[in-house]
DNA sequence: ATGAAAGCGCTAACAT
DNA sequence: ATGTTAGCGCTTTCAT
């Protein structure tokens, strides 16, 4: 009762006006006189007026379509994640008339990535999510993407060049730096740590590289460690693969890895597993079934969380936030580097917010 | 165009009855005919109509006023962070219409907090916000607010007799478990593991005896283990309270400390400091000011993270869900036990949201 | 350049 | 018990 709100109609009268010219200055559509517009902005800033979202958003009854541009969910149970995040995403904003259009591309092939994301031009959506995993094909398309206008958010992997209203991800530097610290953590054996970059792809080095960096500066930090060094890069898909690896595994000055990919992670638990190999410390990547099993048996002692579901998630918000309500959106939105264990994993399953 | 949202309008059509039969009995508020009942649900039913909250919101037109009931945040770093979270919560909804309204209590006087309670039902706000530290004198409060039907949310402390909204804190069993896994973690040595509860009053030893449960279960789980677990009460207000400490961080055995209160994490960190002993490994609780400084200096080796600010901020958006949007709330949101590094602790600052 | 007025989808008061 | 209607605050179209 004591301060109600004010509306644009209240401004109006205080400025001795009408709503429809309160309306155009407040979205400086032009068509006011200079003294309206003195006269408005006074009083608008005397009162601190605060606009209605609500009203908004019901007064101006559109719809928008969102894009969203990531590999194939069936291929990797991380972007099966990811795509868990978006259809929450859109059931939550289906309501509010936001409809979400999913594109998908291979996650091996890059051509497919730039026959997909032009299909995503073609649609002219009102906003684009994307996922853009290969860096050399993605540069043209923000190029498409700002020609047109179109807001687009990443997620999962920054482009320096890419521009867009905000990028959704974690700091894989440091990120590496804490794979880094928990394989250290404990340790007083001096021996081998070793860098698994575990892909059936290169293209993700450059960005699996940052980790490694991280990873390396930290003991560099440290000072005088006695811990050797050593990276790999595998594909799975070469027919070597199992040999190098085990062979690896075999060498007994071996105190900890550090798996770069989710998918690696359960590749090389397994290999520990069979090998019997339980004193190799292992750290790496994601909540998924398969990391979960090693976890609880033991033979993962940490996974750093990416959060793949609630990044994509948090990017049609961030989208629709835009979109509809003109919320301002954070241009980079750096996710915290969770740890999770064998005693804290159950915690983060159960509420799907977090 | 395709697919035009179904608007009650439309429901009230294909059932052959008006718009306010179709609002009456989408809340039921009776009068209508079993026939009109029937007819409405079916239809309802079969187009699975979703209400656009949006304009409900608009058209109720209700302001809304939610009481928090907490500790005085200067007394206490912790509850300066539920706090920030209310703070946080109360300019997110303010535009909505919503009135979030401080009922602050001593932390150390239960009396306050039975007369600041009272204070809060003689307002009658529409929702109520409480961290019920004092167990007994929680209990009736209770009662009152269920006979005035106002709906309350619990935080920070389950009471399983409070019957509330929703409960939003962690398991605090869990969280015992959690501890110990850190402090286990990379332990060869036998020795002495310590479980300190720091605290100016007794009220939450319930509370904190649940971690204590949980931290001693984890041993017990993994059988015969070289390690003898002593634990201690102790009060910061006694004057031999520092004896008492510092005896016991003397102990050559003693391997690790599972501290169970955010506050008694820098006390502890402190001594350790003081004496010296950089190789008695710390486990403590909350990313607060001065644990941070002790986990940057490694004094600290891991805190686990009861996110106080969010868990304040949630349970306002859950009551503003329940009274606004009419949405159903869970009846228990339990926080991820996350486990916070030197490595890791920037990332979590970072971002509000998380 | 400006104002009037008709929506947006829902709620709630008021007739009937 | 049921239908009608005037809002909620803002947007947008259409006269003027």
């Amino acid at each position: 009762m004591v301060d109600k709100n004010i509306r644009i109609k209240d401004i109006a009268k205080l400025a001795g006006v009408s709503v429809g010219t309160v309306d155009r200055v407040l979205h400086n559509r032009g068509r006011v006189s200079p003294e309206a517009l003195k006269k408005v902005t006074e009083v608008m800033e005397q009162i601190d007026y605060k606009p209605n979202l609500i009203a908004r958003t019901l007064g101006s009854n559109k719809n928008y379509r969102i894009a969203a541009l990531l590999p194939d969910p069936k291929q990797d149970p991380y972007w099966a994640q990811s795509n868990l995040g978006i259809t929450q995403a859109q059931t939550e904003w289906a309501q509010y008339g936001i409809q979400v259009e999913l594109f998908l591309f291979d996650l091996l092939d890059k051509s497919s990535f730039q026959k997909t994301a032009h299909q995503v031009y073609l649609a002219k959506p009102d906003g684009i999510l994307i996922a853009p995993i290969f860096y050399h094909e993605a540069l043209p398309i923000f190029e498409l993407f700002r020609e047109t206008d179109i807001p687009y958010v990443l997620f999962n992997t920054n482009i320096a060049e890419a521009a867009p209203l905000s990028f959704i991800g974690q700091n894989l530097y440091q990120s590496g730096r804490v794979g880094a610290e928990l394989l250290h953590f404990g340790q007083h054996e001096p021996g081998t740590l070793a860098v698994l970059h575990i892909d059936e792809d290169i293209h993700d080095s450059v960005h699996l590289l940052e980790k490694e960096k991280g990873f390396r500066e930290y003991f560099q930090d440290k000072g005088k460690i006695n811990f050797t060094i050593i990276d790999f890069i595998l594909n799975p898909k070469d027919p070597s693969f199992n040999n190098q690896l085990e062979q690896l595994l075999q060498d007994n000055s071996l105190r900890g890895i550090f798996v770069s990919t989710s998918k690696g992670t359960a590749v090389t638990a397994s290999f520990l597993e069979k090998l019997g190999k339980r004193d190799i410390r292992l750290v790496g990547y994601d909540i998924l079934e398969e990391n979960m099993k090693y976890l609880k048996s033991g033979i993962i002692d940490f996974l750093i969380n990416q959060n793949p579901k609630r990044q994509a998630s948090l990017g049609i918000s961030h989208l629709v936030n835009h979109l509809m309500f003109k919320k301002g959106t954070p241009g980079t939105d750096l996710f915290p580097l969770e740890v999770i264990t064998q005693q804290n994993v159950d915690s983060y399953l159960g509420s799907g917010i977090h």
